[in-house]
RNA sequence: GCCGCCGUAGCUUAGUCGGUAGAGCGCGCGGCUGUUAACCGCGUGGUCCCCCGUUCGAGCCGGGGCGGCGGCGCCA
């Protein structure tokens, strides 16, 4: 590692000081007898001035290396009022590693574009900007699951078939026998409590949906939860503290680069627990008063949860769906049998759900009416029903989509801004 | 699966009535006494998505295909 101090740690008061700095050269003009190259690194960007009377042959190195180029620079920190920054440093030495003749990304590339070249995007101050509070956002998720005692868990990606649904699951083969990816870890992480309690993971989930929506891709990060000795209202009450505190975790220690993508940190803010909840029944109250076309017993589309969203100013809880809009394995409440014990959390801002969750169905004979009212085969969860013959207990959990948290906490148009490498049903490259 | 829109230079795009395809950015050369995605001048760059048809002549008109984008449904 080359002994070299990074771009956001030059200061005015360093002023003299000389240094050795390492990057990329973001911009680059030509005055003259002066070029100036704007270095980027990981931690953001100074600008270098190289002039010829100061030395020459720095200065002709300078003048010929290409946006994108990897350069070794040194020379003496100089604040100066016209710099970008207020400081700059005047460079004497530039050892160019890497020339580039031209790079492809230029200022008018499209949105399309930039995901053609994604691997050359990625080196962005945005994008780069984004990874960081994505980073931070699950460094935030570890430490509160650390601090209240939940177990990580590793659980397969590599699935039998039917569950919930096959339509959406990516079918791959597998030796001689068939096998999915996974869309959900929860069924796994139901048998985990039985020895561990409290377990959550974070794995990729694949879903097979030829989903053409700003929220939707075919590969996500999902990070689950589930908890024996829990039920709807317990499960509520963890999501409102952890999504609480890796939205303030972050706050704290990435306040500039969600400014970047966000002027108003009002949501950010209140994201206090306790969070509203209000019931379905609720919900479709607050729709119709609001002219909205919508039946008891319909589930919301993506219209309605947007007009939702836009009545309050923090995350809420949506609780109490009917039971046949949600899937086989909610426990149905013992006080009204039409409903699921399924609680949604959506951001607002018209982001919507970003976290699904339920208390399970511990009852064997009840899930296995369940399975069939759904028109599935219980010989196909055999070994998930075992869960309900040794030793059952009330278990709740759910399910966040990281992309979808930090879409709303950056407030981005599209959730494929917040990976890497965003998988949609058109795009596996690069 | 359904609805709508779009394919012209490396990128972003203009293209009138069907008549030699134009610009900006990038890149190259030159200029400029401190630039801020610098600026100025000159130069460079085209399978007009593909096929078929109409026509003396198609980027433009007609038919078919392919690819992409936006939204719905599904969901995290």
């Amino acid at each position: 590692m080359i002994d070299k101090i990074y771009c956001a740690e030059i200061k005015p008061e360093m002023e003299r000081q000389r240094i050795k700095l390492a990057g990329w050269v973001y911009r680059k003009r030509e005055i003259k007898d002066k070029v100036f190259i704007v270095l980027r690194d990981s931690s953001g960007i100074i600008q270098i001035v190289f002039k010829e009377e100061l030395s020459k042959e720095a200065y002709g190195k300078a003048r010929k290396v290409g946006i994108e180029s990897s350069i070794i620079a040194e020379g003496v920190v100089k604040p100066d009022p016209r710099a970008p920054g207020g400081v700059e440093i005047q460079g004497d030495r530039i050892e160019v590693i890497s020339n580039v003749e031209f790079f492809p990304i230029t200022k008018d590339a499209s949105e399309e574009f930039l995901l053609d070249v994604r691997h050359l995007h990625l080196r962005s101050p945005k994008v780069a900007a984004i990874m960081k509070v994505k980073a931070t956002l699950m460094q935030a998720a570890r430490e509160w699951l650390l601090q209240d005692g939940w177990y990580e868990v590793f659980p397969p990606i590599f699935l039998t078939a039917a569950v919930e649904g096959g339509s959406t699951l990516f079918k791959l083969k597998y030796f001689d026998k068939t096998a999915y990816l996974s869309q959900s870890a929860q069924l796994y992480l139901e048998a985990a409590i039985f020895g561990l309690e409290k377990v959550w993971s974070l794995t990729p989930s694949f879903r097979a949906e030829k989903s053409r929506t700003r929220r939707h891709l075919t590969e996500f990060w999902h990070l689950e939860l589930e908890a024996a000795w829990m039920d709807l209202w317990d499960i509520m009450k963890v999501e409102e503290e952890l999504v609480s505190y890796m939205v303030q975790r972050t706050l704290e220690l990435r306040r500039k680069e969600v400014e970047t993508f966000r002027k108003d940190l009002t949501t950010l803010k209140n994201a206090e627990p306790p969070f509203p909840r209000i019931s379905y029944d609720e919900a479709i109250d607050i729709l119709q008063s609001k002219g909205v076309q919508i039946e008891w017993g319909e589930d919301m589309g993506a219209d309605e949860e947007r007009v939702l969203t836009q009545e309050f100013d923090r995350p809420f809880f949506v609780y109490g769906y009917p039971k046949h809009i949600k899937a086989f394995y909610m426990k149905i409440d013992p006080e009204d049998e039409r409903k699921a014990l399924a609680a949604d959390m959506l951001a607002p801002e018209g982001y919507g759900e970003i976290i699904g969750g339920s208390q399970r169905e511990d009852s064997y004979e009840k899930l296995v009416q369940r399975i069939i009212e759904e028109g599935m085969d219980p010989k196909d969860y055999e070994w998930y029903l075992d869960l309900r013959k040794y030793g059952s207990v009330p278990h709740s959990g759910f399910g966040l989509g990281v992309e979808r948290l930090v879409a709303w906490v950056l407030k981005l148009d599209h959730i494929k801004w917040a990976t890497l490498f965003p998988r949609t049903p058109a795009r596996l490259y690069p």
